[in-house]
DNA sequence: TTGAAAGCGCTAACAA
DNA sequence: TTGTTAGCGCTTTCAA
């Protein structure tokens, strides 16, 4: 570029960066070669020199699941405010594991931000000294550790089905590999606590899932009156399955799902939800990686875990 | 680092990498350094002397509208086969218009995909030879553009509610930048020539901007008995808005959405919506890309220009 | 206003 | 098995 221009690799720095110390006409002489040549100057020369802008790895395990795009949002928009750039893995579909998508963001970015469940820890390593926020899965090993208190959402949520009398009550978990979610053993234990009896119910963690696994139960067992549900998403398909069966909604079965997300409004009945502030979990998320980075907050410190609460919406479906 | 361990900065790459020639028991012993150090190499230096692993830009302007996760989810599988990675920009909420995504995302990536619609000639002019995949905006100057052949679906949408014995139908247009829609164009052209009288609506591209549209048309004009909605999310909105007022759907008012989300079959009653295939949009757009820059389409060939058709998914609104 | 020299941190090629 | 040399493309510092 600086030989086809006649000029010397400094004056090109200085015309494409719109630098001192050049005449205009040199600069836009050189403009307009690097125009019609399609040059632009090398990224990582530019990184290698002047200390790269942060990019921060943002691992999604399903981007279909509405309440993750309501997540990343906030965090791209924090990260942008920033100067930040983010890299989106989403690992949902075929391509894998949390694992799989920190190994593919690892090399690209500065510090790590995912639904990361039982890879915290690997993540971690993999990152080196690079943070890692994890988030919803308390017993991590990453730098900051994001997480909710499930036992204060339960309750809630229980304690409204049971003031809106409804006296047999089944909660749908995810099926996530298999496995009892952070979310379900808290419910559980927050039910037993009260006494209360508990259907424990699963699906693999789709509206449509959901909705099979409502229909299905029905059939069984038809005198459910209070069904709570593990994502707002899952609630969707419920309450579909509810009218399928010509249940009325909250009169036959109430229904409270978990999450907050809009389309929790668009639904028929609106949908009563355990709510979280998406905007602030993204928030502080980028807030902890923020101050991980300037060493404001130490990994692994009483302020590198954060714990948030859900708040109970009321709508039409409890 | 190299100094740190006593051995040669080449020693110390052999150990990160994994590669031959080298001692297990050095290669451990660097491993280890490197981990209690938080050592890490620089993706710049790395980048740099290798030749970069692809990184494309993905601008998407409100993460918060199912459709455009929904898109943005197939484009990172489709990137994600390819071991390229995507950076992604939302520039919906403050951040500014797509430009300014643009802006932020040039110096760091190799191409670029986004719903960039007036802004798409200047994008590709701030890309320089780097491709530049624009998506609903068939007058844009971009080395590719991927459209939508509105006037087909139409067709499809006011057929449909011809027969279902609509005679006085509405659209519901998005209200982008004060601007009529493609999309809107089309529709009224369509309807002209079928000598259709179409009311024209407008309201902001949210369900709850929608909701209330509607709802204010409602109060003014009650005849309406055929509504043909901007997108999906827009589309839900209505349907509340007709349920709030006692209309029934589709026996008083048949609805019909466009873009084919999911969230359609979560409402009530489920949409009937002009469906796009959203993983095909995404793999014609990464296909787009790779084809670009490999050369086997030329930039603003015709085989850089494709125009993609909705299809008319029946459910029950109409 | 312009150019020359040095070096960012890494890896490929070659030598020991 | 390890180390040395050279160079990726850019910007910073200094000299012309």
């Amino acid at each position: 570029m600086a030989a086809a221009a006649g000029v010397s690799r400094q004056t090109v720095t200085r015309a494409m960066n719109d630098m001192p110390g050049i005449s205009a006409s040199t600069r836009e002489r050189v403009q307009q070669l690097a125009a019609e040549l399609g040059y632009s100057p090398s990224r990582f020369a530019k990184g290698l020199v002047q200390g790269a802008r942060t990019s921060l790895g943002l691992a999604i395990p399903d981007l279909t699941n509405p309440y993750f795009p309501a997540f990343a949002s906030s965090v791209v928009e924090e990260a942008t405010q920033r100067g930040w750039n983010v890299v989106v893995d989403d690992f949902g579909h075929g391509s894998g594991s949390g694992l799989d998508a920190v190994a593919r963001l690892g090399p690209q970015v500065d510090a790590l931000v995912g639904y990361l469940g039982a890879s915290s820890t690997e993540a971690q390593s993999i990152m080196g000294r690079r943070p890692v926020v994890v988030l919803d899965y308390p017993s991590g090993q990453a730098a900051g550790l994001i997480s909710f208190d499930y036992a204060y959402a339960a309750q809630l949520a229980l304690e409204r089905l049971m003031s809106a009398q409804c006296r047999r009550i089944a909660y749908l978990d995810a099926d996530l590999e298999g496995s009892a979610t952070t979310r379900g053993l808290a419910v559980a234990t927050t039910a037993a606590d009260a006494g209360i009896e508990l259907t424990l119910l699963q699906s693999a963690d789709s509206a449509s899932a959901a909705r099979e696994a409502i229909r299905s139960m029905l059939e069984h067992d038809g005198r459910i009156d209070g069904l709570l549900v593990f994502n707002d998403l899952m609630a969707a398909g419920a309450l579909k399955a509810l009218r399928d069966a010509g249940r009325r909604v909250p009169e036959d079965c109430a229904v409270i799902g978990m999450d907050g997300i809009p389309l929790g409004e668009l639904v028929t009945p609106e949908l009563t939800t355990l709510s979280l502030d998406l905007r602030a979990v993204g928030r502080a998320a980028v807030d902890l990686v923020d101050n991980l980075m300037s060493g404001r907050i130490q990994a692994g410190s009483r302020d590198s875990e954060l714990v948030l609460k859900h708040q109970l919406v009321l709508r039409q479906s409890a």
